[in-house]
DNA sequence: CGTATATTCAACTCATCGGTTTATCAACCA
DNA sequence: TGGTTGATAAACCGATGAGTTGAATATACG
């Protein structure tokens, strides 16, 4: 199951753990443990959550001495921005054509927060 | 745990069922025999793909006699390309200014093919 | 060589997930 | 009322995920 890319990108980004060390790496290259310091967990579990985004190809990881220096990679992300975009654009005219004229007949304004 | 709302769409999109049944739903509202007709599984397993999709806010459901129409809601889709655009663009960033420099030294060019 | 540091591997636990089957609920219809 | 259809609920199963602890690997340093 989930062998596909977009799957794979997706529940890579579906832990809050792994968003955090991405935004991390965002603003720069770091090391497992640089990585792993502002997490109440272990570094073995950073470890495992650094596999799944390297699977995702999310970010890269190049051996320096015993250091891992991790590293963002974007492309996937840029991947599926336009997934996301695509699908978004497509669900809100389906919003427009069929919604539009539920929404005019009632005089809907409440826009769910969300 | 995934309690937060972003990975609650994401871990929603991540599989490659609930993705079909959300592209099936932008064609067009749908009931849940509807929707589970084209996949190899139970109408049970598609009904909990539903909650899935309700729970995430991607899709609301309206009773009507002894069906339940199932209508796309793009709004946490929106958020979620608003999410995935910035850290694209922020992670594109990185890429420009620190491996920018990185590759020019190397002139390289070898784009992963991905 | 031996030791400290950085990281991963292995084995295990516990919870969740996707699926099943069986049973139940709700609404229509005859 | 009873039967049929649409959909969900409940109980279960096997696989996977996220976490742990403990051991192994690899590299630098003395």
């Amino acid at each position: 199951m989930t062998t596909d890319p977009v799957s794979t990108v997706f529940a890579a980004l579906a832990d809050p753990t792994r968003r955090a060390i991405l935004a991390r790496l965002a603003a720069g290259e770091a090391t497992v443990n640089e990585l792993a310091a502002p997490f109440p967990v272990s570094v073995q579990a950073i470890s495992k959550h650094l596999n799944v985004l390297e699977r995702a190809g999310l970010i890269v990881r190049t051996r320096e001495a015993q250091w891992r220096r991790c590293r963002l990679e974007p492309a996937p992300l840029r991947t599926l921005a336009e997934w996301v975009d695509q699908y978004r654009r497509l669900w809100e005219d389906r919003y427009d054509t069929l919604d539009d004229y539920l929404n005019d007949l009632k005089g809907k304004d409440d826009e769910p927060a969300q």
